[in-house]
DNA sequence: TTGTAGGCGTTATCAG
DNA sequence: CTGATAACGCCTACAA
């Protein structure tokens, strides 16, 4: 277990040449001979040998390495399909480059201090952030932090550029369309929390399309975005008002969990009562009845996320020259509504 | 974006004292006045110093970070109650240490060098890994690391006593007993990938309950731990007899599965057909009817496996000196059997 | 308790 | 294209 490390002396040794050329050799930058590049490459295979990362850092100040940040608790990220296909998205993309993806994931009753310090200690070279709560959190403002950090929704503030979202009006717009096309009169919002923007935005979407409709707004209650969240909610809105006949719910999973709520409660869902969400996950399909849903593209966002901050990280494009992306949300109609 | 970094000399300096003195200070580590320690973190705090842990590993030989390691591609990984399970327990343990936890996920068709250089290139100081397959991945073998590993699930080769495991065989008995004693005659096995160690332990007690009641081996399908593979793995059965009476399903998201190929064929599952899985995670509380279900304890799992690799790297304790650990698994009895 | 000095394993800047 | 040589920022005996 305690053998001692092989080093780039050593491959520099056996393969005759300086340790300088081993090293660029090895990390592939600067010119050398092409058949110094293959003897060293030989030996280096040969003898095991793998450059320190700690030494590697150290030397040319570039952790190769990024992180992707998510300030919510551990069982809320595992359960919540949008989430979940934000970080496949984001490792799928960093799988092919020689970045070492960090997932950090901060509690809610976790000292800023950790985190901040964290972004701060050499340790990664550009962060992505998702979730952005409004009042928690300085610590994940850009200015704050000395790398590159792009946004996966808009942030509150709206100091930087880099930040890649789906227009959110737009999509509760979409939504609440469908149910008063659907002949819904009174339409109910089950909304996430009220600190994140894609939560205001997607309120605002519902309340315009109400109002250009001409109808009321229907009752609104806030949750956490999950299952039970949204169970809480319908309950919550169950209690204020006992003639809606629809609900727009702002995740398939707090539409689950809704759901659950009605049918206890003897409504038949997709009938007597309308439901439509947003995400279009998995989730949306494997729930009874199955969901029409607004599409949330996590991978979409992943994607564009991470290629966001490798432009600014690898090919040097600076912050002030990237334009924010919107990508457009789509209905997807299945039983519900 | 590019302000000079602060150094522990800045840091010196100011307070007047030497480096040596600022690093035992901030770090902890070594003797220092009480009053020497204050002024140092004061300043250090005023002027926004966090050390370099690049420099710091490569100074300590400690990378003061852990890898968890996950050899399943990202889609599986998250989509798991298990694995999700897992994850948020380990992270859990490690954001009370000193540790920075590194997610890594293995793509099956991913160079095998990627992941094993990542653990010797002193990126981390341990490593915990979990889902192992036998076939694959001969880097993940613990004679090949540099540094301590400890397995989730009983590893192939029995060269290492650092694991943690629950005691599988046990859990497929217990849940084919439960069948049995239902009444069930003809007792069909949906099994996970053959190639790991938990799978076949299963089995096992699924034959060994079957044996001891003098029942005949009933149909077996192997199939990934997903829902799909769940419901691919059922319609083999009903292929292979038209005969079977119930159902022990090696997860809950196959059972989930297997469950709705079950229905869309007219089955009544509880009541023609019984179905009882294992891991008993939040998936067996949400499908319909309710799953009965072996715990599978992730969570515990996650954390015994996390303090014992940090005996081994905080307590010094040897990887001779450890003994694996065995949960039990326990019957937890709902609608579907 | 504190300071001095050497070294951790690379990369980067120069000459040659 | 190659080889010295100096950083990179911190830790850690060892000596004071």
């Amino acid at each position: 277990v305690a053998e001692k490390r092989v080093t780039l002396d050593d491959v520099a040794r056996l393969a005759g040449v300086s340790r300088a050329t081993a090293s660029r050799a090895i990390s592939g930058a600067g010119p050398v001979s092409e058949s110094v590049r293959q003897r060293v490459a030989q030996i280096a295979n040969e003898i095991g040998f793998s450059p320190n990362q700690a030494a590697r850092a150290l030397a040319s100040s570039r952790a190769h390495a990024v992180a992707l940040v998510i300030p919510e608790p551990n069982s809320l990220v595992f359960g919540d399909p949008f989430l979940g296909g934000l970080i496949t998205g984001v490792f799928e993309v960093f799988h092919d480059t020689d970045y070492q993806l960090v997932l950090v994931i901060m509690r809610p009753d976790e000292a800023p201090i950790k985190a901040g310090r964290f972004l701060q200690a050499s340790y990664v070279d550009g962060a992505i952030v998702v979730s952005h709560h409004s009042h928690n959190r300085p610590e994940l403002a850009e200015e704050q932090q000395p790398i590159p950090m792009v946004y996966v929704g808009r942030p509150w503030h709206m100091k930087t550029t880099m930040f890649v979202d789906v227009d959110n009006v737009r999509g509760g717009q979409l939504a609440t369309q469908r149910l008063i096309d659907r002949g819904a009169r009174q339409i109910a919002c089950i909304a996430g929390p009220a600190d994140m923007t894609p939560v205001c935005d997607r309120v605002e979407g519902w309340q315009a399309a109400l109002k250009q409709a001409g109808l009321e707004p229907g009752p609104l209650a806030h949750g956490e975005f999950t299952r039970h969240g949204g169970a809480e909610a319908m309950t919550k809105l169950l209690a204020m008002s006992d003639s809606i006949d629809a609900v727009f719910a702002q995740s398939d999973l707090m539409a689950a969990g809704a759901i659950e709520v009605l049918q206890a409660g003897g409504y038949s869902v997709g009938d007597d009562l309308l439901i439509i969400s947003m995400d279009d996950s998995e989730v949306a399909r494997t729930t009874m009845p199955r969901l029409s849903s607004v599409t949330n593209p996590a991978a979409e966002l992943a994607y564009r996320a991470s290629r966001m901050l490798l432009r600014v990280i690898d090919d040097n494009v600076l912050p002030v020259d990237i334009r924010p992306e919107m990508l457009e949300p789509k209905l997807v109609l299945r039983e519900s509504a």
